[in-house]
DNA sequence: GTCTATAGAAAGATAGAC
DNA sequence: GTCTATCTTTCTATAGAC
């Protein structure tokens, strides 16, 4: 047997760390899968060995790029958890989160391009928010009372500021609003 | 002359409110020419008499949105700043705002797909941004000692509030958020 | 100015060889 | 499992009649 079962497993992994790349580069919608597959170093025709459609390969896109999030990590021993979350909070509201990362998050970089797809796409969307705020609640802890409130809206507005400087075509403006971001961030982990 | 100039800016004014109608319902790129025109009561071939191109109309459509938003508009006479600021808020964090408003905000509606279109699309967000901000920051003047920075944290946290939500396949979700939202935004207009 | 018809260029998905 | 070749559909944009 030629092709081993690790062997696909690692195309599969090279397909997805692509998808991540590229869509969070260009838009869902922009990236053919000839692109795609070429990126992943393979040719079209392989896709469907990996994935049923290319709606299929959205959903798991979102899912691996959460699950290698920062977000999603374990907290160092050596910090508290405020102090994590306030480091989380710097790296994401960071002109080098903006710019072509390791690590985009595809819950900033792709929100309208999932409102307007299919309910599927929609509902992992969805599933992976709830875990990035529970995630968020529970850094909170410690310092803050109303703390599940306050996630949601940090959430929102994390995603918010990294989704609209992205969109931006004056780098000082998006230096000014992600700075803007971060302290209101700080001030809502703070809160009592 | 069967066609009148008042005739063609009717039909121009046609495309742009069918554009912003059905753009913040399923985005850009899925919006064909052809749906369009016939949404707008004409033919896909009568579009290029009006505009150069579909990106063209892009622009022209945020600009549209930008000028019939709420936030533009003047305060009324018998209220103050802050407390029309608050209005503004709440009606744009709300559930109408969400599904199938007259004015939907293509800012928040459409953040993501901006970002990964043409530069003169982008400059014209860019520019809408700044005046929403601004705008928002005269309206908090009298309350705010630093409204500037506060204004562009606002109105990131108010645009990622909408768009988030408006991905959710949860509308208890949505609801939830909303809410943290405009508690947040609250305290940030009525900051000292 | 608006229409119908069509050119021309992709893209998603499938078929079959290796 | 991956390849090349192709089917089929769809879309932007143009051409020319009215």
């Amino acid at each position: 047997m030629p092709y081993t079962k690790e062997h696909k497993t690692q195309s599969r992994e090279r397909i997805l760390a692509s998808a991540i790349t590229l869509f969070s580069r260009q838009g869902y919608d922009s990236v053919t899968l000839d692109m795609l597959m070429t990126h992943a170093g393979m040719t079209r025709g392989a896709f469907y060995n990996h994935f049923d459609s290319k709606q299929e390969l959205y959903s798991e896109a979102m899912i691996s790029a959460a699950l290698t999030s920062p977000i999603a990590e374990e907290t160092p021993e050596d910090i508290d958890s405020i102090e994590h979350l306030h480091n989380i909070v710097e790296a994401y509201l960071s002109q080098a989160h903006l710019q072509e990362p390791d690590n985009p998050c595809l819950m900033a970089f792709m929100v309208t391009d999932v409102a307007n797809n299919e309910p599927e796409v929609r509902k992992t969307y969805t599933h992976i928010f709830k875990r990035m705020s529970h995630r968020m609640a529970n850094l909170m802890e410690s310092s803050n009372a109303r703390e599940p409130q306050n996630a949601l809206a940090l959430a929102a507005l994390m995603i918010g500021g990294v989704a609209v400087c992205r969109t931006f075509s004056d780098d000082k403006l998006a230096d000014e609003v992600l700075s803007a971001c971060r302290a209101l961030a700080a001030s809502v982990i703070d809160a009592e």
